[in-house]
DNA sequence: ATATTTGCAAATAATTTGCACGTAA
DNA sequence: TTACGTGCAAATTATTTGCAAATAT
């Protein structure tokens, strides 16, 4: 018993595509429109597999969006970044200014906290929304 | 058609009580699970539309946990505050310092993000679990 | 007396799962 | 060929709702 194969097949490369095509954080049921849309046949559940399955291979990042459902978002795996995310338009910025380490310094040196680097989102309204 | 009443009732002074003792996200189920412990006998219903007017009345902030559940938590209305959240304990912990001021500025300026202060929650792991 | 709240059981909505069939390797 | 993936329908889980009975004012 060895590592798991992973075919390549018609459904992932679809999703795969809505994904790199949207930085935005998508449900599996906004997901599951577009390719209706596109005239694709794939059911919601192999959206639901999919994306679990990007999500355990570090593909995308996921989270809960303010009504609790699930959201998706392709990301580089691998290196430390931080969301900001627009509540207005939804889009997603990678935040990587030197600012965040005297921030994350201060927390830990004030209230004896420790930022968790990849778990950190901001939430506001970007440079078009404000 | 005036203001709508606010009867003080068992179950909602059980629910409260229960949050004021603890200084973390609970979700409904947790409150639930509380209640009959102590030999109350609330139902999930009354837990969850409890939880719901609170939260509109501004005394609880909600938000999804990291499996989609609401949870909620009592907090001092009208004050802008930010939440640090032990990943390891649950613990809830109010942010005020002078580094979120700068952090906000240069998110600002750096990446024309303006934060909407209360929305940000910081995830790690607090002084006792690290 | 009457407006409000409650409990219960049934309804919804998101997500998961079992399984027979289809497909990539 | 055979391990892996998919669709469908049924199951599960969190949450909401309708309504008759109970309670606060």
């Amino acid at each position: 018993m060895g590592t798991r194969a992973d075919y390549v097949t018609r459904p992932r490369e679809l999703i795969a595509a809505i994904l790199a095509r949207e930085p935005r954080f998508l449900s599996a049921a906004e997901i599951y429109e577009r390719l209706k849309r596109g005239g694709g046949r794939v059911s919601l559940s192999t959206v639901y597999r999919t994306l679990d399955r990007l999500h355990e291979k570090g593909d995308v990042t996921s989270r809960p969006d303010a009504e609790g459902e699930a959201t998706y978002m392709l990301c580089e795996p691998a290196r430390h970044h931080h969301h900001a995310i627009c509540g207005e338009c939804g889009r997603v910025e990678d935040v990587d200014c030197a600012a965040i380490e005297l921030f994350s310094e201060s927390l830990r040196t004030l209230h004896g906290f420790e930022l968790d680097g990849h778990a950190v989102e901001f939430f506001g309204r970007c440079r078009d929304c404000r």
